[in-house]
DNA sequence: TTAAGTGTTGCTCT
DNA sequence: AAGAGCAACACTTA
């Protein structure tokens, strides 16, 4: 379930190895991926150039070929982007690949349909367009400009830190575990927080999702090394919390489930 | 066997 | 207009 980590460690796996090498071939296995875009458009535009930079918005990847070509990817629930460097090692559900020079892949999967690739001229414009946030994690974005976003929603917590028009990069799973961390019930409408819980959401949101992107999500046992105290790899039915041992609780809000230690995090 | 759960975006409804 | 709820998707678990 790519968020703002995983979708980062994607992107740097295409900064690493991918940069300025010429696509040889543009492989469109399920046109339905494409939006706003046909199969051939995508390949008549992509083939032959290379990519020149790669950045991020949230959830959202960018990859820019110049000329104002830009490739936007979107993982939804269930999606990912895979550097394939033997052609026998093809993962399944594979929707759409750039072949490059020197025979290795980057394989976009998706095993539902549920997340797309566009061709735009520019990022800033499609996050303009699509009214994200800022970034969870753009350094630019600081305290005082979420505090207000804050106080400005009288949605739920949980619901605000998900909701990608007010800050993007957040979903389901890491906002519980940064709500957690932060000993904040999901259900805490965001205006009636105050100032020092909102702080503490903030360095907690900062800190957890700096942990993640470090440790990689795109790496093997991943969960296993995330830090003791964390509620991730106790996050399903008849978990325990991993600080206090009390059952774990989980509540619905705007419909979608959170699961909370309803020790450690009150409504107040 | 059927039904519910999963998570994201974007639409409709109030 | 803000917030809630559902559809789309495909696969897993009860």
């Amino acid at each position: 379930m790519p968020e703002l980590p995983d979708v980062e460690a994607f992107r740097a796996t295409v900064q690493r190895h991918f940069i300025d090498r010429p696509v040889s071939r543009v492989v469109v296995s399920d046109p339905k991926c494409l939006e706003g875009v046909t199969a051939l458009t995508a390949q008549r535009r992509l083939k032959g150039r290379g990519i020149q930079s790669t950045g991020r918005h949230g959830k959202y990847l960018f990859l820019d070929f110049g000329d104002n070509i830009v490739l936007v990817m979107h993982f939804g629930p269930a999606g990912s982007l895979h550097r394939v460097a033997d052609a026998q090692e093809q993962p399944d559900y594979v929707r759409f690949q750039l072949d490059f020079s020197n025979g290795e892949s980057l394989a976009y999967v998706n095993r539902r349909r549920i997340g797309h690739i566009r061709l735009v001229a520019g990022a800033a414009a499609f996050i303009e367009k699509a009214r994200l946030g800022p970034d969870a994690m753009n350094p630019d974005f600081k305290f005082p400009g979420f505090a207000h976003r804050v106080s400005d929603r009288g949605q739920p917590i949980k619901v605000f830190l998900t909701d990608q028009s007010n800050l993007a990069g957040i979903g389901n799973t890491w906002s519980d575990e940064i709500l957690f961390q932060a000993l904040i019930h999901p259900a805490v409408r965001a205006s009636s927080l105050g100032a020092a819980r909102a702080r503490q959401l903030f360095d907690e949101m900062r800190r957890v999702l700096k942990i993640a992107i470090d440790l990689d999500p795109s790496t093997a046992d991943f969960e296993a090394r995330l830090p003791s105290d964390f509620l991730l790899p106790h996050r399903h039915p008849g978990g325990h919390c991993p600080g206090c041992g009390t059952a774990l609780d989980r509540v619905v809000l705007s419909g979608h489930s959170s699961t909370y230690c309803p020790n450690r995090q009150k409504p107040t």
